[in-house]
DNA sequence: CGTAAACTTGATTGCCATCAAGGAGCGTGG
DNA sequence: CCACGCTCCTTGATGGCAATCAAGTTTACG
């Protein structure tokens, strides 16, 4: 695959500039008498906390178990992406690079395992089990993110966001429909590559064509799910 | 993280579109009288044919020893996405999907070696050294993918050239400074997600700026480093 | 109840996709 | 050896989608 060599002005990016909730840097505490498997460490992050902030050196991976996470890369002309949002079961953070390339912010309250990356190798060798789930929890993120990739290269912001709420839609598996969106606009926005004013007309829109009802925000119901399949199928 | 569960429409995306040479599918020859490790068979794949296509069962996956590929996706409107490029060394293909998610196409002539996935928990069990490997493989994809998500949102098209010289220029690795990029310009518009023309007319002002010499086509010298570096942080 | 953040809506601009047409390289066959 | 045809590449003209700038409005929360 082809990699970026150029590591050198990467702490000069500034700061981020969007106007979202700053993430406070709080010190995730370990849960105290945690019994686990040796290499383990179950801890907490607060809602808006970072788990680990890009740059930081990559000490620990993760496996999130309760809560819900955004990974965010910031841009140099201070945009923010957001490369995916990952929920209970999901493996955060794991790589061979030196230092972490995104930060991981709580979007809720969260609680994760921590593993030490140099035990990764050993651990491995030590517990199959885990090291079959290891693979399959990277591949799995590597063939989300190819499939990201080509929506956002090749699709319009009106098809992204439909396909951002049925992703979400299917994934809630609510019983009555009723989907609690738990990220922001912005967030949305910088997940799907847009300006959140896009996003909000692109709400706007499937509002008034009935396509989703959202009485409160961030409180949506999905009425037509043809309307927003055929949108992503249609040539 | 974020998944697509809707797969029922995939199979009806039109025939891709583009105009590039069609990829004639050459039914990969096992390299005879390959002595491998067990579960390993090595065979080789000439340029332009494929080593799996989109929607091929995904019996196996690969390790590619020599040449080069493209993983290409096709939208719905008959364009294509180019996931990656892969050289030697590279993982080609693993995913915990049924089917392939993307074709391997050979740029160049290649020759991989080919692992049944069904073995691969039992590989992972029984070979520690391959189990960190194809672990430490797939961590790495998935970081570029995610900084390639990063560039394709927030670089204008001129930028993403330019980064994407620097990676071939750093990847060539010749002594003489200079490379000969095996794809054509199709393959580097659909792999930066822009047009084709766009990519000639950032060549043309590369060229007139003298950031890059180009005597005779795909084979370029990198005169101005420092451009190419300095549009790439520039605020 | 007041402030700040998030959201919405409108006006304007610009980047780049698209359409269109011509030129250059290259292998094939007469 | 040259002519033909096929790709690939280049350049120009045009238009559209969405970013950006700029106010308002609503929501959340201390």
């Amino acid at each position: 695959m082809i990699q970026t060599a150029i590591q050198t002005r990467h702490h000069q990016a500034p700061a981020a500039s969007w106007t979202g909730r700053a993430p406070r840097k709080t010190a995730p505490v370990p849960a105290a008498g945690a019994a686990m498997r040796p290499f383990e460490t179950k801890f907490s992050v607060k809602a808006d906390g970072t788990v680990f902030d890009e740059g930081d050196e990559a000490i620990y991976f993760y496996k999130l178990l309760t809560g819900s996470l955004r990974l965010v890369k910031v841009v140099a002309d201070g945009h923010r992406q957001i490369c995916d949002f990952h929920v209970p079961g999901d493996l955060v953070g794991f790589s061979n690079a030196a230092e972490h390339e995104f930060s991981a912010e709580a979007i809720q309250d969260c609680t994760l395992i921590r593993y030490r990356r140099r035990d990764t190798d050993s651990l491995i060798k030590s517990d199959a089990a885990f090291a079959c789930e290891l693979q399959a929890l990277t591949a799995r993120g590597l063939s989300s993110a190819y499939a990201h990739m080509v929506r956002l290269c090749h699709r319009s912001a009106y098809d992204r966001l439909a396909w951002f709420l049925l992703a979400m839609v299917d994934r809630s598996q609510s019983s009555d429909g009723w989907v609690a969106l738990p990220m922001t606009r912005i967030d949305i926005a910088d997940y799907l590559g847009m300006a959140h004013e896009t996003v909000s007309r692109a709400f706007t829109q499937l509002k008034k064509s009935g396509v989703i009802i959202e009485p409160t925000l961030n409180h949506i119901k999905l009425v037509d799910r043809d309307a927003l399949e055929d949108q992503l199928y249609a040539a």
